[in-house]
DNA sequence: GTGTTACAGGTAAACGATTACTAAAATCTT
DNA sequence: AAGATTTTAGTAATCGTTTACCTGTAACAC
């Protein structure tokens, strides 16, 4: 059933019945609403890919995030998609599991279905693999630190204030040697994160013991591991602050098993701010990343870059900031560790 | 740039770029070397909504589930992807919150872009308002307690299995005030889960306390919410088996809230088998319904029933069983509590 | 050498919408 | 009332592919 059916059944011509979908002022209510009667009669629903091969829009945008099951990722995929959908986009979802292949596929799809714009909430992954995309001048918006490239614009994370929030809180805790996790390094935010750690404790003027610095890999598994390395160490953290949430699970667990209890004996901090931080034993101070904002903005900035009839060279600036919360997670560092701390700084 | 292009350069017809690109065997070699080296140079992709106009495929499937930020939900949608991409199929997923509305325009949506099929992960929605989907005869495959319908298959879900087991485990622990928190019954599946549950105390002899029996909504929240009912008891429960893990979660957070020392002083049971569920602290003992396999039949049904030249009045049957497993969040009931029983046996 | 087959590759008609253009009717001007 | 102007609806071209059908050449038989 399609357009000319409609047509047929109303005894209007195609050209009628196309404005009167599209809600064209100048057709006279009469026909519209014979017209709107044959539709609503056979369940008539325009042909999406019919429409986009004439108009040149496909009304899709990809978003590409790092990985589905990480909870961080739903909550922006979640508003990401409630705003398209209002907006009468669909989108193209792919978690690329950090792989190249896998990104280098996504796009292929992308292209080949004409999407208008792309988010890409990886976080600094390689970003060679997106030349196709620059090529053919479809608008990009990254989360990332860096700023707004040719025909791609950035929401630039301010990772540091959060972090430094964090690093000062352990600090009027009392705790000195504060450990981090990292995310992969390869991965451009999680070397920012760090960055962003250490220019924090080192404004604060505490020293950085380079056996506090491990390398975890974003996932629970990762952050077991990697704290595991640091309990392996002859003198031990009072504290931790992870480069996302679902690290500090792991420390989390890990600490569990090995009889440490947090907060008294060892205060961690996480990164993201999950949905779940709020309700894992005892709930996890974090630094907060607003994941809805963070969808808002990418959706913003990919609707501005469509809408423009010349494309700017450069794409639009935006800031997201993060910050502390205080959950249960966190303590003054214990005596006895103030000691072990004493004893240490001698 | 298009196909007329890439034939004009390599002084083809566009009906031999055509068949060099689909790979029809009868092109010359010669002819063939010619096409892919002028595709190659110019970086041609072919238009999806072309070929999905005239071929009438739009090689999309439809992916309709509750919500996304239940991690239950990521896990099927990363496979279900996965799987999709392999067969060359996108995906266009909703997730619904269980609002009629937005499973509604979700339909409309997936109707106007002509999906092939659709998967609906959301246990037991209201049916009716896939109505439009079913005149279309668009393949439908759920994941239910009932069985395949016409123009629709059906992954029966074996709930009863699991539960049994975790039970008659729990009775074997010598509990006897058991509780249960349901999902909100409106959904098929959150009522069969709780007729599972009343199955199987029946089965081995123990009583129900209708006390016992409270309606979470398979969030966190509601799972605290349930269980600070249940803790209102004059006498409370000494182990509780919850609709999904997410109501776990939240019943761990309240006791621990509330002093309430899991396993110790209560059993947990959660149900789904979520990945998160083997880290929370303590790790929970939960009865697993596989994502991985729920998403792989559900495609499975998909591309078969699309496959079919003459749609089958009746779509296929698959089953899926549960299990438990058993983790740290039960223990033998405390002597103290085994004597509360007692007397309250008297 | 002619007639028949086989087959590779080209021409053009779809697919289902939108929309530039055109023609007819309605309105206005003087 | 005739011409000018505006308005409205219809005709047909178009978007980028696939593919049914046709044409021309080569291979083969006799």
């Amino acid at each position: 059933m399609d357009i000319r059916e409609i047509a047929k059944r109303a005894k209007v011509s195609t050209a009628t019945v196309s404005r009167t979908i599209n809600r064209v002022p100048t057709v006279d209510p009469q026909l519209a609403k014979r017209v709107w009667k044959v539709v609503e009669e056979l369940g008539y629903f325009p042909n999406t890919q019919a429409r986009a091969l004439v108009s040149g829009k496909s009304r899709i945008f990809g978003l590409i995030i790092s990985e589905i099951t990480n909870p961080f990722f739903p909550e922006i995929v979640q508003v990401f998609e409630r705003i398209a959908v209002q907006h009468q986009y669909e989108i193209l979802l792919t978690s690329t599991g950090n792989d190249p292949k896998r990104v280098a596929a996504a796009v292929r799809r992308m292209i080949e279905r004409r999407v208008e714009g792309v988010a890409v909430m990886t976080f600094g992954m390689e970003e060679g693999l997106l030349e196709d995309l620059k090529l053919r001048k479809v608008p990009l918006v990254f989360a990332d630190v860096g700023e707004a490239k040719s025909h791609a614009s950035n929401i630039c994370i301010d990772y540091l204030h959060g972090i430094r929030q964090a690093v000062q809180h352990l600090a009027a805790l009392r705790h000195q040697r504060i450990a981090f996790i990292s995310g992969p390094l390869r991965i451009k935010s999680a070397e920012s994160r760090k960055q962003a750690f250490l220019s924090a404790m080192d404004e604060i003027g505490l020293d950085i013991d380079r056996d506090l610095l491990v390398e975890g890999d974003h996932t629970i598994e990762g952050g077991i591991a990697a704290f595991g390395q640091l309990l392996s160490l002859p003198k031990r953290p009072t504290a931790v602050v992870c480069s996302n949430d679902m690290t500090a699970l792991g420390v989390m667990r890990k600490s569990y098993e090995d009889g440490i209890s947090i907060p008294r004996d060892l205060s961690v901090i996480g990164f993201d701010d999950i949905h779940l931080a709020q309700f894992v034993l005892p709930a996890l101070t974090t630094v907060q990343m607003s994941q809805a904002e963070l969808a808002r903005l990418a959706f913003a900035a990919l609707l501005a870059d469509t809408r423009r009839e010349v494309p700017s060279a450069t794409g639009t600036e935006y800031v997201l900031t993060t910050h502390l919360v205080l959950r249960e997670s966190t303590q003054i560092v214990a005596e006895s560790q103030q000691n072990s701390r004493k004893s240490g700084s001698k």
